[in-house]
Formats: C-alpha cells, structure tokens, sequence
DNA sequence: ATTCTGTGCTCTGTATGCAGAATAACCGCA
DNA sequence: TGCGGTTATTCTGCATACAGAGCACAGAAT
C-alpha cells in the first residue's frame, strides 16, 4: 500500500465508546478503511469537489486516496444507499444532481421527520439535552451577531442535527442524517442576502424558546414555518 | 464462475424503458449482479432465512448463491444502507435485531412518512393512480374475506407502499421503502387473531373512503390511528 | 459529405489471493 | 477441576488480476 496519507480526523461514530468514564482511555479511533473512505467522499460530494453529474472515475479516486478499489467501490455502494451518489450498471457511480422538485420534495420530507423529531423531543429529552440545544443556539447568536457566515452554518445544521438525536429516535435520526446530507450543499445558499439571514434567525429564536418551553406543537409549528421559508429562500436563489 | 443458479426472477426496475411504442422490443432485463444478490439477501433477510443477530458468513453465503465474495460484500454495504444488516469491523455483518423500542420507533417514522404521503396523494395524485389503489384495496377486502393471509399481508403492504409511491415524491419513496423492509418481517405477526385483523381491515376501509373522497387531513388522521393501533397489536404478540 | 461499421482503448464488474484480526481449541498449571 | 495463556484456525479486510461492456475514433462505402 502506498500513501495512506493525511487528513485522518473523522467525525463518524466508530465502534460504540465503552466507557467516557474519567477519560483514560478513549477507543484509539478504530476506523474501518471502508468508514474512512465513506466520510471523505461524502464530504467531497457536499463540498463540491465532486459535482453534481459528474462521472467518478474509480482508478481516479483511488490514486487520490491512496486505496486501492476494492474499498472505495464498497464506499460507493455505501453513498448511493444515502442518496448522494447514483449507480448506473456498466457505468459506474454519478454524483446525484438535484432537479428544484427533488430538492422540495426532500425538504418536504426533512420537515416532516424534524417536526415529528420536535414533538419527540419535548416529551422526551431531558433537560441537559435541551440545555445543549439552547447553547448552541446561543452560540449561533454569537456567530450571527458577528457574521461569520461558516461557523453559523455549522451550528444552524448543528441544531437541527440535535434536536433530531435529542429525540432518541435512531431510525428517525438515521433517514434525517441522509437527506441532511444530500441537502447541507443547496441549504447553504438558502442564507445569501442579510434580510434572508435575518429571516433564518429569528426563526430559530422562536424554536429556541418553544425548546425552552417544552411546547412541542409550538416547535413543530415554527420548524414547518423554518423550513417552508427555507424552501422558499432556496428557491429565488437556484 | 461456476453454479450462476436458478431462481432468476427479479422485480428490481432495469434502465428505463426505451419506448413500450408497440412492443417490438422490451429492454431485455438488465439486472446488475449486484441488484440480484441484493434483493435476494433482502429477501432472505426479511423471510427470516437470515435470522436476527445471526453473524453472516461471506464464504457460506457465497457458496450458496454462485457468485463470488466481492458482489457479495457490496451487497452487505447497501443493505447495511438500508438498515437490514449492521456492520461490525473486523467482524463483518450482523442481521440487525430489533428491540421493542426499535420497533416503536420505525413505526413512529413510518407513520409520520405514510401521513405525508397521505395528504400528498390528495393533493398531486391522478385519477388513475388513485384508481389503482382503490382497486388494490378491493382486491384486498376480497383475500380477507376468503381469510388468505398471505395474499392479504401482501396487498396490505402494496397498498401502503403505492400510497406513498403515488405521492411522487421520491426521497419519501426511498425513506419509507427501507423503514418498511425493516418492518416487514415483524409486521406480518400483527394480524394474528381474528379481531385483530378484523379492526385492520376496518381502518383500511377507512383510508379508502378517505382516499377516494381526496379528503387528505381525513386520511393522514386514519393513517396515523392505523399506525398507532398497529403498533399496539404488534406490542402484545412480542 | 455523411453514415455505418469495425477496431482499439478505457473503465467497470467479478474473481481470486494474501495478510491480519478475531475466535476457538488446546494444553499446562494451580 | 477450573483457569490462564498460547497456539491454530477461521473469517474478514484489502489488494490485485482478468474479462467483458461501453465508448470513441477512424476508415470504408454509399
């Protein structure tokens, strides 16, 4: 094997953590080759690097990775089954591209799944849960406030993410992850121009104090309302 | 390559079909290998010839389909994909178990999702594809009343899942079709005793009702009784 | 000039081989 | 007899090799 080169940190759970008891001894971050090579191409179809369309060239890759192509086929596999990528027979792996209808009708789903996860976590969650909810909400004020536009992101899907995991829910946060997934690329241009930002915001402070509130029909309401507008600040854009 | 072996009818759809024009030539059925082994493994799964938290031996169950380990273990990562099986480093795959609250949860996403379809279909469905269910649906009455359950269970799922698929929205498809394959197997156990199954029907007849008025809050309400009373009759039998 | 056909190349699909981890079997020892 | 350690075996993970499909280009025929 050649460059099993750099950039190892991963952020995908690996074998369930034993005991974080007083931290003396965390897992060594055992990652499969197949979890390791998932995560890159899934984040090189989000970021871009792979476009929408475009033919992956398995030799290609390979090389680029420094594996060799029994792995990352099975990775393909792996990102087709969460929708990012497309198999065609004879013709290997397409990068999924988006129509405007695939991209409301997911959005459609993704609200549904979270307004249910809304509910869920109201019943549910215990206070410490909704207290780490509401800290990264204060701590998206912060980047809002502030305009950093990437760290902002990253919290905002971040809280989506949580309340979605706070509703202890696996198959529920499972399909959630997924479509997230195919959408964390489009929903980033949801946020351009300050007024639709500002839109965005105030939607969240409104989920911020129905979580505070434990009012789940409320939460659910705002998030419908967050993601309609969402879908609807998408739309002008694309 | 040796044995490729018999039972070849698959129902996984090929590459579009070119133009049914006059039937001068259907596509020929072009079925990846990689599509065969996975519908046969989901099958094998949810009839139950892969029991739950039974380890998977590749080499075994390469002997036994007449291909060779590769299409095989990609074939375990798109059903791992669709949460059938669960992937354990160095140990390979696992028929993934269900808890009780496992189960609860899949039918609280299932009913959430089946909603949504429900007051989708209202809105976007044709007449025909409507029609269609319907016919389902009368087909169906028909097995119960001569009490063939196989044939019933299996037009019970064709019309939940042609609800959704007549919703035209394809993420949803997707997410449901997986949470569904994952039910399968333990939902076909709801419908022991006679009362039981009796008070099924009597919610189908009501999603048909509901259905053929268009009347979608109707039917997204009866789904979701239909949901929560399922789960409580699978509850007992577990 | 255009279309059709043949040929070569590129890339995917599948099989097989090899190394390391996990598990099971075994033996010595208390 | 029970237990710990050590060895053997099995099975997975990864790499590589080979065959066939798809595609592009070129040449021939109309």
């Amino acid at each position: 094997m050649s460059s099993r080169s750099a950039t190892a940190i991963d952020d995908r759970a690996g074998p369930p953590a034993e005991r974080p008891a007083e931290r003396p001894a965390l897992p060594i971050a055992r990652l499969s080759l197949h979890d390791q090579v998932v995560t890159r191409l899934r984040d090189m179809v989000t970021d871009g690097r792979l476009a929408p369309g475009q033919r992956v060239n398995e030799v290609a890759l390979c090389a680029g990775l420094g594996v060799s192509r029994t792995p990352l086929r099975e990775a393909l596999k792996t990102l087709a089954g969460e929708g990012l990528l497309e198999l065609v027979p004879s013709r290997g792996a397409i990068v999924r591209s988006f129509t405007d209808k695939d991209v409301a009708d997911c959005m459609m789903v993704l609200k549904a799944l979270e307004q249910l996860a809304g509910r869920l976590v109201c019943q549910v969650a215990g206070d410490a849960a909704i207290a780490g909810i509401l800290a990264l909400h204060a701590e998206m004020q912060d980047r809002y406030a502030a305009r950093d536009r990437l760290p902002y992101f990253k919290l905002n899907q971040a809280i989506h993410s949580s309340i979605v995991a706070a509703a202890d829910n696996a198959p529920l946060l499972r399909a959630h992850e997924a479509l997230q997934a195919q959408m964390k690329r489009i929903r980033f241009i949801g946020h351009e121009g300050p007024e639709k930002w500002a839109a965005a915001m105030a939607e969240h402070e409104e989920m911020a104090t129905a979580l505070a509130q434990r009012d789940g029909e409320a939460l659910a309401e705002v998030i419908g309302r967050h993601h309609d507008r969402g879908l609807a600040r998408i739309r002008d854009v694309i």
